[in-house]
DNA sequence: TCAGGTACTAACAAAAAAGTTAGAAATGCG
DNA sequence: CGCATTTCTAACTTTTTTGTTAGTACCTGA
């Protein structure tokens, strides 16, 4: 899907694989990303449907999309059981957890700091 | 030239008043802005032309435009030199710098992580 | 007077991210 | 059989982000 030529895809490579930070930056950085690691963190594990309906305005296709990027990433792990109708759970994995106190304090700083913003 | 009334606006802004941790990414979201954020923590103070020298590979527009939501995020301050040709620099603003442990986690926590991805 | 340096701006185009809608597979149950 | 349940796919559109290219304004100094 993605075109690995434009000058677009090269530049956020380079970035990505010459910073750390970056690369953090970029496995939270999906709309519903933040989120989605909040509620795993609370609940442990939780079903698919469990999170669309924790996850209020977002979409199928969203949903599935930002649980792909999180595994691809390494940081949920899909638990797939094989039952009819389906059942899968999703939890943080190891990886994912490590997360934790980076999470904790940027999420103090942002509610610290978010007011002082400057309104357009 | 944003539409405000779209689901997603509506959904960004709702994650991001409703979530510090979702704002704090946001405002270090940009393709360069955590580059910039970088130059301007080891640098001090540095021109424009001199930014544009060491973020090989970026547009003019998208420089400025970087530069200016930062500002606009309180992250950086702006100092206009009267001179002609135009003196312009950025530093980092105290806002800015309080971001220094977080992001210091967080580029350990990437370097340390970048490896384990699962390749496509 | 006119090129040169500096920090931008504007118009447009391409790419990526997010959203919408419809539907599919698989099986138990009435 | 036909329907419900659950987790996903696929095709398509809209919105947002990023990139490209060509300028501009200002004074200085030759």
């Amino acid at each position: 899907m993605r075109k690995q030529t434009s000058s677009n895809t090269i530049n956020k490579n380079n970035l990505e694989t010459n910073c750390g930070m970056a690369y953090a930056i970029s496995v939270l950085s999906g709309r519903w990303k933040q989120s989605i690691w909040g509620f795993l963190l609370d609940n442990g594990k939780l079903r698919y449907g469990e999170l669309k309906r924790k996850l209020i305005g977002i979409s199928e296709k969203m949903l599935i999309n930002q649980l792909k990027e999180l595994e691809k990433d390494g940081l949920i792990n899909r638990i797939a059981h094989p039952e009819v109708p389906p059942r899968v759970e999703y939890e943080l994995s190891d990886k994912g957890k490590t997360l934790e106190n980076i999470l904790v304090l940027m999420s103090s700083w942002g509610t610290k700091n978010a007011d002082n913003r400057i309104k357009t």
